[in-house]
DNA sequence: GAGTGTGAAGTGATTCACAGCT
DNA sequence: AGCTGTGAATCACTTCACACTC
């Protein structure tokens, strides 16, 4: 176990290998070696080895991982043992959907408030029967509530000043989906959701289909796509 | 210019430079160098005149870029001089969602078809007035009306089976959200939006607020989340 | 024999630094 | 003087390869 500092690379390649051991706990199965996990996601034994390695010994030489075992550890390595609550602001149409979509409140994510500006959306419930309320009323909500996480679905426009208004109410993990990229402060995360990166990079590919370079595509599994840059 | 492989993480940051262009020349600015486009999200210059680079020689010593010019070279590159359609496959809550969603059917990308399994939904409609298919349609509905980008949208154990039916319909060119990893044949191109993979990664930092080290966050910018895996 | 944990090597991406043009 | 284009240097991530343990 070493104490280095962690890339978010490898912190989202354990999220992947969580939702793996789900299954296999699922299925019953009890041990499960780097090599076979490897060939489920085209990656590289020694890589995953090295991953879990960053925060423990888990594994036992010749015989592999402990499937229930390595489960919890990734569970709490991913802080995954307590629920966050989370905001929405900006309730269009990706706000209402993420409102209404079902992973997202499930397990260990719960929506528990909606802010918006446009008064005549005021009011106005999503499925899972939550009030839709106003921007001022979100600071407070943040520190009643104990809202961690705030999901910023509103124009490119905009997004910014929310983020500082959920910066200065104590939220240091911020889910952005405008097409800007936020300046966040030290010590609050920003990780971006950008629609129209993903689908021009495929408009990219149509276009060029020389940049198909088999190895290449293999290699770009599961690197992450933008995390927030603080500023200076 | 070099005739080089090009990275995906370039390619992405061409949606960026674009995006930026685009407001530039909306404010009639007429020319820009790299270092001021750098400063606007703490990206190094020599990162963009180097990404640039990889296609011609756009600048002029001494002067910087031509917004205009530049701006209309980047839409070459991406492929946005035409307009491409795109399927949506699975109109659960997510998938209605990017139905309905704006800057979806905006500019360069056209929703023309939404496909799902339960025989509930058909014929349901959007806001936009398409109506829901049966997948069974879908082959079909691809090579009619020339659909090179389908959306993803069903549950994980479906999406394997999707691709499969795209793929072999013509489709090159996918935007997976269900929470699985797609394994795309060559010359297929799979990039993944995985919301539950975002929310761990900042529970993984609100349980570990050492993990902040600033440096890292700043370059950490623009790093693109996760792209197919090509078989093999 | 099988499979982990890990230094060392290899690969790829970013940043530096400067020659060369305007 | 200012800014591009780019080789060289640096830095980060991945893969190899092997000592070690069960």
């Amino acid at each position: 176990m070493k104490t280095e500092k962690i890339s978010e690379l490898t912190t989202n390649r354990l999220s992947v290998y969580l939702r793996c051991l789900n299954e296999l706990a699922a299925s019953g199965v009890e041990a499960v070696s780097s090599k076979t996990m490897a060939e489920q996601f085209n990656l590289n034994s020694a890589q995953i080895r090295k991953d879990l390695a960053y925060f423990g010994e888990f594994g036992v030489r010749g015989v592999g991982y402990n499937v229930e075992e390595l489960r919890r550890q990734l569970i709490e390595i991913l802080g995954l043992t307590v629920k966050r609550k989370v905001a929405i602001v900006g309730l269009g149409n990706l706000g209402t959907a993420l409102a209404n979509y079902h992973g997202f409140s499930q397990g260990n994510f719960e929506v528990v408030g909606l802010f918006d500006d446009d008064p005549a959306k005021l009011g106005n419930r999503t499925r899972a029967g939550l009030r839709i309320q106003s921007t001022q009323a979100l600071t407070d909500a943040i520190r009643r509530e104990g809202i961690e996480i705030v999901v910023i679905a509103v124009p490119a426009n905009a997004a910014e000043r929310v983020l500082e208004q959920v910066t200065e109410a104590g939220v240091r993990a911020v889910l952005n989906f405008a097409p800007v990229h936020l300046a966040a402060k030290p010590g609050v995360k920003v990780k971006n959701v950008d629609l129209t990166i993903s689908l021009e990079s495929l408009s990219y590919f149509l276009a060029n289909p020389s940049s198909e370079a088999i190895n290449i595509v293999d290699r770009e599994f599961l690197r992450h796509e933008a995390a927030a840059g603080a500023a200076k």
